[in-house]
DNA sequence: TTCTTTTTTTAACAAATGTAAAATGTGAGC
DNA sequence: GCTCACATTTTACATTTGTTAAAAAAAGAA
């Protein structure tokens, strides 16, 4: 278990020793498309890091529900709330194809952040990057048009655009999936 | 300088150990209203919080300028690239207000982050938070229009509201200032 | 395949927001 | 008070995007 790690981006920023800490508390498990790994209304126990398939995070309004995250391999899956918070969440995350999961118990983790300075700093990390990802975005919406963002989306992310329903991407784009058929019909 | 800081929210998830370790490395500064403090095409050295006063961070555009953070007392200022990347960053930060300030070198929080676990986890956490109300701004902006988005705004934080200049908190909500002023007028 | 369901596109119209320019308001300093 | 610079609102019009409904296309299931 302990190699095997090594071939997930997010744990070579790990020491040997610290990796040896993490394999403890870990476990593999596998869940087929459609699985609703995280739901909204309760505190989640677990903390994901995806090592295959594709996953969204959403938020269900009243007539509609928009998609604002997608996961791929080496993507770190948790609700943010229970994770942050100890509550329920507002997201929901969707497994869209049958995916392998790394699982930890986030009591866990937690112990670990504060028994391991190296694995906190770790995890430190991981929120500064998902930051820096989502206020990006926050600004592009402002910056960019829904067909730059759309062009870009589909030159950063080509394998999403292939295997995502575009209804999903139409609103991880913030416009609605007729906007995004027209954009995609103009070019 | 040790008792003071307890005052400050932030520094209240911190034990007095680590209070005082962190202590050693901070200075206070005063800068006037209009100074940038973090310029977006710098790797700046500093990392603040405020005490006093109240600043914005903005990216410039080809012809337009975003503002999609503000900072009131208790905040966090720094340039998320040099902080995170080492590189120059998208923001710049001005102050809106003449502000008091703690100012630490990044490569001083940076030791404490690898000598001190409890600092370590402290900076994990402004993280977190820092993420958590950055999605759900992005979330928002799908579901909620641009008048419901500016009452929101106008409820959480009448301060702001009254202090800030409107063509900022225009392109805060994501609108145009003739936008903000229609849903003014309306109601 | 064939049938059924879901996804995607298209169309017509409505609503929201943007752009540009002018008018008005506000505050600092003389 | 007056003037200047800047912020805000208003107006008229253009553009984008949303809404609703229906048709076409694609994907699954029997």
């Amino acid at each position: 278990m302990h190699q095997e790690l090594k071939h997930i981006d997010l744990f070579k920023l790990l020491s040997d020793d610290a990796l040896q800490a993490v394999s403890h508390y870990i476990k593999e498990v596998s869940y087929p498309k459609g699985t609703i790994l995280i739901r909204a209304d309760k505190i989640e126990p677990y903390f994901y890091i995806l090592k295959s398939g594709i996953a969204r995070a959403y938020s269900d309004g009243e007539n509609q529900q928009i998609t604002f995250w997608f996961g791929e391999s080496g993507s770190v899956l948790f609700s943010f709330n229970s994770y942050i918070n100890n509550m329920p969440g507002y997201e929901n995350i969707e497994l869209l194809e049958g995916c392998n999961l790394i699982q930890i118990r986030l009591t866990d983790l937690f112990y670990l952040y504060n028994a391991n300075i190296e694995i906190a700093n770790w995890g430190r990390k991981i929120a500064e990057q998902e930051l820096i990802a989502t206020e990006r975005r926050l600004i592009d919406r402002s910056f960019k048009g829904a067909a730059e963002r759309y062009q870009e989306f589909a030159d950063h992310s080509p394998s999403l655009l292939r295997r995502v329903a575009l209804k999903h991407i139409a609103s991880y784009l913030g416009v609605t999936q007729v906007t995004l058929s027209r954009i995609r019909a103009e070019k």
